[in-house]
DNA sequence: CATAGACCTGTGGTA
DNA sequence: TGGGGCAGGTCTATA
């Protein structure tokens, strides 16, 4: 199948760029998971190349119905920042995405303190447990130490708990609607969610494009760069906007890449 | 409120 | 080659 892209759309930066661990490239076409459903793209000029997921599926997952040049716009025309213009002409086409909220919620609590190699270790495993990305039920019944077997380390308790609670009832796409603070809270409330996690999860997968995850590579560009160690948060959306955690997403690229 | 330590363990740089 | 330190943090206890 085949998809002309009106947006623009690196798929090296974007899949490559942290925000996802499941995504490999095997010669000249990417291989990983939209919605649960193994899927290839290959990307040649205006044309993206599919197998697996639907045409929608992939629209939604790339965001592609959001105009980055208009975002680029109403960060810089807010800002005036010389810094994020070189990096936007740089990373053109560097997107964040819209994953499935629970996958994206177990990545990062057991992405942390961790180098990206042990996170996508972790997920492959995770992976492995059956066919595709395992449900809360099913992470619900392993226990702790299964968790510790796979080498999730101090992080198992937290990804049994959080299983636990999210197979209970506790619904993640339900925190979509709510304000920016009250969601953030949410999330927080389960196990080993802080403040980074929750907010990866927010601009990950729920839509919240101000949400701004400081790590310490973010700490590192924001001390160096804009002279800021506190209330990162409130800053950046005073700074960049309401699309925020996309300005985040291209200064965490450059410190990392 | 802020700050220090503990927490698992695979991995990569050579402190 | 081996082993102390780090890795996209969170939680808890303490002034």
């Amino acid at each position: 199948m085949i998809l002309k892209l009106k947006e623009p759309l690196n798929l090296d930066f974007t899949l490559n760029s942290g925000q996802v661990f499941n995504w490999k490239k095997n010669n000249d076409f990417w291989e990983g998971f939209v919605n649960g459903k193994k899927t290839k793209l290959k990307k040649k000029g205006a044309n993206l190349f599919f197998k697996g997921a639907s045409k929608s599926e992939i629209l939604s997952f790339f965001k592609l119905d959001e105009s980055l040049d208009e975002i680029y716009q109403s960060i810089l025309s807010k800002s005036g920042d010389l810094l994020l213009e070189s990096l936007f002409k740089k990373y053109r086409g560097l997107r964040i995405l819209r994953q499935e909220p629970w996958e994206c919620l177990i990545s990062f609590i057991i992405s942390q303190n961790s180098s990206i190699k042990t996170i996508r270790k972790r997920i492959e495993t995770l992976y492995s447990l059956n066919d595709g990305f395992p449900s809360a039920e099913t992470l619900s019944k392993l226990s702790e130490s299964d968790f510790r077997k796979m080498g999730f380390g101090y992080r198992s308790k937290y990804v049994k708990e959080t299983s636990e609670i999210v197979a209970s009832g506790f619904d993640l796409r339900k925190i979509k609607g709510r304000k920016f603070d009250s969601a953030l809270e949410e999330l927080k409330s389960l196990p080993g969610v802080g403040d980074k996690v929750g907010k990866c999860v927010m601009l990950f997968s729920l839509d919240f494009n101000e949400a701004f995850p400081v790590d310490v590579h973010i700490e590192n560009v924001m001390k160096k760069f804009y002279h800021r160690e506190r209330n990162i948060q409130e800053f950046a959306v005073k700074r960049f906007g309401a699309y925020a955690g996309y300005a985040q997403q291209y200064l965490f690229f450059s410190d990392v890449f």
